[in-house]
DNA sequence: CATGAATGAGCGTTCATTCAT
DNA sequence: AATGAATGAACGCTCATTCAT
């Protein structure tokens, strides 16, 4: 029947709409709060929803945000691979992937990733639970890998600097939450300082 | 008394021994577990004393790791302040902090300090008790900052790129758990990364 | 209307049948998992049906499975009113009781129903909600009280037992489940057990 | 020193007597509520102590239970071998131990013992956490076992019943939580139930 | 001083029950 | 009638902190 179909996809739905905002709420909170200081309790109240509910749809708190990680991840990666379609140089994909991760919303997200991803609390869990991860990560390291190398090959990048150690610095360029006390001081704009860290890079790895 | 004098310097002698040793001992099962994964009771035991001692030099958990913040930014700022004294460059000191933070045994305590320094979780912790690392960073990244300044002023870095981004992406250099990875897949020495890093970032500044 | 009383009595029997179907699904589970370690879910999974619909036939999990020793014990009921009626003599009808009740399908039951009967957990339930249950079980006893008076009157057993006693040393050799073990380890059939359980008990019940 | 000695075997003492206690009276809740109606929480509070004090004794509420199972194993193995002893006949000695476990106290113990021990919650527990307990209980198994040979060896038991269900048929004599009723009706004193369970046991079994 | 037994607030998780669809 | 998503009370367990010895 129609209405069946129609009923079930309606719920699924509204199922999916309301993982979503699982995520997006439980994302909010463990940035303000950190991991473990944040209680199962407290994100389903700010949802709205009762405590079960939550694990219904994520079987404990590790998965939850392990999804987070995927979630964010899988979007940098359509990011980039929305990035490689297009015909720029390679710098120009890097340097549109550092604004992507680094502008509005999602400067927020990336904080959360890197300073989550690397604590050191994370990382046994990710060790057990996490091998999902894992893969999303590696993709998103050869990319970035693959453009320089590219880059390299062309005669842009200086090829005496190892590609896994310039990922490695393009990648750190991303993380440090301490940008976000110049943001706060308001002497820069977010777009700002992503132009200059690039600046700072792709001149230093210049051939 | 002298007898009483040297009784009781003997004392506080010892005691600010084993504080030292509660500090280094804390930070090794910090740094391998992380903070919220440590119990007080495996640090006292790896110590080998009973968890109430520990109380005894520290009012509470929170207190013992801003401490082992405090004691390490301290030991990086006797150094930096070592190397302003020399006759250097300014990217010359700059180096020599690089590698002074990357190399041995504190590369370690590098990690732990950026990782557990930036995460969530202990953001409020520092907000609320750490005013004292407060000032200490603020001092590390003045020292730097001045540094860099200096070489602007000699035309050494590129005047065009805002101080304040420059230091910020300098101590980034410093933080990131992901170069462990290259560190244990054995391709790479700690020298080469930091030889590498500090690379790009001073051809990235540069004038 | 004909129509719609064939329909009502249909969909009665329907209903009826799932009735039993969740009833023997359920006991099945509780045998194999014990009460509390079985889930309204699971069962309901059993069945092929949602666990709402469990709740349309019981009001709760304690009803449920008072309904099951209910109906087991009505069973035993039934099967005892059976054997009462012919012209045996009492030890007889006893044994016939014996094999009955310990036999195939329903030794499993007598287990359940013996185990979880006497649990300390069943107790408060069964005195709570389980008055009919009561009833039931105190016809069985009466019962078993009965025939072993009328062996009394008839010279067979010894008086000078109390029957009230008899009885329970009778009931007993239906419990125990560490005759499970017997079975298990594959020397003796179920009927050696009940052969010889009740040679010891008439033996010692002799005049 | 003597006086560190003393001290410890003092705090040694009063540790073990709280564990005694709070055994004895987690004993008792499991008997009146059940193992899984109980909660730690009101254990702790009857015995008087803070919910976490529980923990340091027993490593969850599995390991209580267990606990207590091997105490009162130990209790009757002990006088198991007490009663093997003496120079009386093999169903003297099994009468006495009839007797111990049925008189007083014990016969508490005992219906604990028996109920949650067969009940079908507690088989996978005892099934991965107490084999400690097989090795126990099929200790008392045995012992009666070689008495009831050894009374077949005599002349004195029917040689024609096999041991292992005679066994079995004996250990079921102390099962019955059902006795209780008919203490509580006040007809019978507990001596009265043994000792007619007991005649028609040995009657039973007798040559 | 040093100890470590005791505390108890707090958390992650489960599951019987309800009720809107 | 049948569903199964949502609920929320309750539980087992941990561990930072305290304090009597």
């Amino acid at each position: 029947m129609q209405t069946s179909q129609a009923h079930r996809s309606l719920k699924e739905k509204q199922r999916q709409e309301r993982e979503a905002l699982i995520l997006q709420v439980a994302e909010e909170v463990f940035l303000e709060r950190g991991y473990h200081e944040t209680s199962m309790d407290e994100i389903a109240s700010r949802v709205g929803i009762a405590k079960g509910t939550v694990y219904l749809h994520f079987p404990g708190k590790e998965d939850l945000i392990i999804a987070i990680f995927a979630r964010d991840m899988q979007e940098i990666l359509r990011q980039m691979d929305a990035s490689m379609d297009c015909q720029s140089s390679p710098q120009a994909k890097l340097e549109a992937l550092l604004h992507f991760m680094y502008a509005g919303l999602f400067s927020k997200r990336t904080q959360l990733l890197s300073s989550i991803y690397h604590s050191a609390d994370m990382q046994r869990l990710f060790a057990e639970k996490g091998n999902c991860l894992k893969v999303l990560w590696d993709r998103v390291a050869q990319c970035v890998a693959q453009l320089l190398d590219e880059g390299k090959a062309r005669g842009y990048f200086d090829a005496s600097i190892p590609t896994s150690i310039m990922t490695n610095t393009f990648l750190s360029l991303l993380s440090p939450k301490s940008y976000e006390r110049l943001l706060a001081e308001g002497q820069f704009m977010p777009e700002d300082i992503v132009l200059n860290a690039g600046k700072i890079f792709f001149r230093g790895i210049q051939a």
